[in-house]
RNA sequence: GCUGCGGUGGCGGAAUGGUAGACGCAAUGGACUCAAAAUCCAUCGAUCGCAAGGUCAUGAGAGUUCGAGUCUCUCCCGCAGCACCA
């Protein structure tokens, strides 16, 4: 007799063991095997694992061991991203340093990690705060800072007034007020820490093709990159000023009737161009507002053009060389494109819409495809339909077409086809063909104190060095007060002011940034391959044996931020040839978010916390692990908690560990062919993150064994399939059936797919489509002779009386179709 | 508005174009118990029928097919991301 299931003594004794043993210590690379390098996105030490963090880490896991149960050195690495803004503010509500704050919470959840039973290689582990670990961040930025890749650029930022400091997207109010002063936030342009990713928008589009991720995250990264091609066309203002714009119709040149400036434009400061007299004060004023105005008012569609006239200038089309009016609208944008568009009424909505307003010529230049082919042709004016009607008016300019077709009213290009004429137009006026992106580069400083230091200090002079390799790690100093003064908290640190003046000379003065976290992020991947190389971030040969990342799991909210900064960093180290590979991530799942039990986003208000600890200590580690991977698939969806279902996943461990009782020396065929079938499914389902079928189908095979009897043997394959899903369990059942050595160094099974091959099957039998009874015959019957068993049920044999048999269709082990005349 | 994903019992979900609802939960009835819990057995989409069996069912409507949850088209709804992107 089987001792009582005691989940909590089971699992505490195994993760002791194990880690005694070392069991999933990684150690060197062994080349008699594959590698498989499974990645989970690094956790933040808030304190506390939640039910999402076993959701990350513990259905992953499951993947990891089979991975490694079918022959492959797994790589299963964890550790923190532990810099970051919770830190500090946690610091400040209870008055101590983040620094302990920090440690602390990584050393309680490395705990509770350990209590889940994963084989994380905890002998690779690093964090993103370790002098070890940031010493490289920094590093690498001053590899990029000479590179030209990291950059003092300009950026817009949430400026606080009553903070006076600029403050986060999320620390502004929907009412455009500050969270913490409540102070009206300005726009403000003020310089910043930028990294080039505009420069690797094109690969970053196009290396995606290389990789095996799902089409739906490609397609977002993609999106959000926003490539669009078109052409840069030169206006020339009455002036003499020249206006680059960026149009994606070069095709509808002849068409553009006046011009549109951003109110950020350049050229509104020349008061040639703002105009001298009447108009000049309306200028001002509309660019004053226009440029602080909120961004989501700016940016809401629903809202009405407006726009100020530039009544001292004309700008010349180049094409048509028509003299054409200049306006300042906000609805073009500073900093996407040029900052200024050629407008074609007749063939854009929201040039259509300005067009209206100002009472501006529309002017047709394309007959589009689409209204022409839906166009009644006929000379009675009296039967011609909507669509042909629609097309005189929008010749006539009224309404606008953003569709492609034949050219019009555009001198020698009349005729031709929208998309030829391109090029060709772009070349008659000295344009260029190009793309313009919405992405837009990436912000990195931040002022704030728990983050890594910007390795750079200024000159007397006031010019940007970088610290040099030997005094890095370039040390977050200690002596600072962190609250908010509206100084950035390095600023007042005398140790490190200290530092740069005795390193660099007096009147050398230290940047008082630090980094955000994103930047740890970007790289994790790589320490862990060699976390502790003290001469390079990872050795080139440690990248080698492990790179690239076969499997990266993580939630949808990185799809497009950590995702396309961590690439765009390796890219970036791949051309300084600091590493191996220049796409890090092979393959990538999405996971979803876990629900309270009343389906809502589990949160402290609402009362619907799942604490996991409770869980745990409940009903163990396997019983909450197995439950979320039988949720549903392991896919960009979401399921809600329910109590119930967990209690029923661990019934079915309870009876796996009583079928101990039911070993016997015979079993039954059916049992054999199950097993087996099992077999082959779990490995498929597990490479498909179908855990939940994966489960399913080891239920079914528990529910047979349980009516009858199991061999050892074939209870112990069942064991090895359900390892990599409850690893304390089988470990001690593993033991108890008599094995000295660990259930984890053992192998997945092979299913023996002649042992799973039925004797008869039941199919469905259909007369003129529709089911009407079933027959069981051998799977791989003939016709002949699955009509003969149709023959043996009178039920059918009746049914077919009604008519003549006329066509038969059968598909063997799934349908039999009569088709009666 | 655009892009992506989805819509199947009371619930989570299952189903290479081939018997829709596997598996689990919940529920109901029964056994065991003084009782309850646990456990075990049975039922469990709707509807008509004493039954055998029939009819209707995968958001709505059409289409392709011997056969559609699955493929095609139109529409409706939900979720997520992006949005005056030239």
């Amino acid at each position: 007799m089987h001792k009582k299931f005691d989940s909590g003594e089971i699992e505490k004794k195994w993760q002791a063991i194990w880690k005694e043993s070392g069991i999933y210590n990684v150690g060197e690379r062994d080349l008699t095997k594959p590698k498989s390098y499974v990645l989970v996105e690094w956790p933040y030490p808030s304190g506390n694992l939640h039910i999402g963090h076993w959701y990350a880490f513990a259905v992953p896991d499951i993947y990891a061991r089979y991975k490694r149960m079918t022959g492959h050195q797994v790589l299963y690495p964890m550790g923190f991203d532990a810099f970051g803004l919770p830190a500090e503010n946690a610091a400040i509500k209870r008055n101590l340093n983040p620094k302990d704050w920090t440690y602390e919470n990584m050393a309680f959840m490395r705990e509770q990690l350990e209590r889940m039973g994963n084989m994380f290689s905890w002998d690779k582990t690093t964090n993103s705060t370790d002098q070890d670990y940031y010493k490289w961040t920094q590093w690498m930025f001053t590899q990029f800072f000479e590179k030209g890749i990291a950059y003092r650029g300009k950026g817009i930022v949430n400026w606080c007034p009553g903070c006076n400091t600029a403050v986060a997207n999320e620390q502004v109010l929907a009412d455009g007020t500050c969270e913490r002063s409540g102070d009206m936030i300005e726009k403000r342009e003020m310089p910043q820490w930028m990294m080039k990713i505009t420069d690797y928008a094109d690969r970053l589009i196009d290396d995606l093709d290389t990789v095996a991720w799902p089409e739906h995250i490609k397609e977002a990264q993609r999106q959000w990159i926003g490539r669009s091609k078109g052409a840069k066309i030169n206006f020339t203002l009455s002036t003499g000023d020249v206006v680059t714009v960026f149009t994606t119709r070069p095709d509808t040149l002849f068409g553009a009737t006046y011009l549109v400036l951003a109110p950020e434009h350049p050229l509104l400061s020349k008061s040639e161009v703002r105009g001298e007299t009447s108009n000049l004060a309306d200028v001002d004023v509309y660019v004053k507002s226009a440029t602080q105005k909120d961004e989501q008012d700016r940016l809401d569609a629903t809202k009405e053009k407006t726009g100020v006239k530039l009544d001292a200038v004309f700008a010349t089309n180049p094409a048509s060389g028509e003299q054409i009016p200049v306006y300042v609208a906000d609805y073009v944008l500073g900093g996407y494109g040029t900052g200024a568009i050629m407008a074609v009424p007749a063939h854009d909505e929201r040039d259509y819409a300005f067009a209206t307003k100002f009472e501006l010529p529309v002017k047709c230049v394309t007959l589009a495809r689409e209204i022409i082919s839906q166009m009644n042709i006929t000379t009675n004016p009296n039967e011609r339909d909507g669509y042909s009607i629609l097309l005189e008016k929008y010749k006539n300019g009224e309404g606008f077409h953003p569709g492609y077709g034949t050219l019009i009213n555009s001198g020698e290009f009349d005729g031709m086809d929208s998309e030829e004429a391109q090029e060709k137009i772009v070349a008659k006026v000295g344009g260029e063909m190009t793309s313009t992106y919405r992405l837009r580069d990436w912000s990195i400083g931040r002022q704030r104190y728990w983050g890594v230091p910007i390795p750079i200090v200024y000159s007397p002079e006031g010019e940007a060095h970088i610290v040099p390799k030997e005094h890095l790690p370039w040390v977050l100093p200690e002596d600072v007060d962190f609250k908010p003064t509206g100084v950035a908290p390095l600023a007042k640190s005398e140790a490190l002011k200290k530092r740069t003046e005795e390193i660099f000379g007096a009147g050398w003065t230290p940047e008082v940034e630090t980094m955000d976290t994103f930047v740890d992020s970007s790289w994790y991947f790589l320490r862990y391959l060699d976390n502790k190389n003290e001469g390079g971030l990872a050795s080139l040969e440690a990248q080698k044996e492990w790179m690239p990342i076969d499997m990266y799991f993580g939630g949808a909210e990185h799809t497009t931020m950590h995702l396309l900064y961590s690439r765009f960093w390796q890219k970036a180290l791949f051309d300084l040839g600091l590493v191996t590979e220049s796409e890090p991530y092979k393959q990538r799942v999405n996971h979803g978010m876990i629900l309270g039990p009343d389906g809502n986003k589990m949160s402290k208000s609402k009362g619907n916390v799942v604490d996991p600890d409770a869980q745990v200590a409940l009903v163990g580690a396997d019983t909450v692990k197995i439950y979320l991977a039988f949720m549903g698939p392991y896919a960009d969806s979401s399921y809600p908690w329910d109590f119930g279902g967990i209690a029923g996943v661990r019934r079915f461990l309870e009876r796996v560990y009583g079928l101990v009782d039911h070993i016997g020396d015979s079993e039954p065929t059916e049992l054999t062919r199950q097993l087996h079938k099992t077999i082959a499914k779990v490995g498929t389902d597990i490479l498909e993150f179908k855990y939940n079928t994966a489960i399913s189908a080891m239920m079914i095979l528990v529910n047979l064994a349980e009516k009858g009897s199991i061999t050892k043997a074939s209870y112990e394959l069942f064991v090895r399939i359900l390892a990599p899903f409850a690893p304390h369990l089988t470990e001690e059942i593993w033991t108890q059936l008599g094995h000295t050595s660990s259930v984890h160094a053992e192998t997945f099974p092979v299913a023996d797919m002649t042992l799973a091959i039925d004797e008869t099957v039941v199919i469905g039998v259909q007369i003129n489509g529709k089911l009407r009874g079933n027959i069981t015959i051998a799977p791989d019957a003939t016709e002949g002779e699955a009509l003969n068993a149709v023959q043996d049920n009178p039920l059918l044999q009746e049914k077919l009386l009604s008519g003549t048999l006329k066509k038969v269709i059968y598909v063997p082990g799934r349908i039999l179709n009569l088709l009666l005349q």
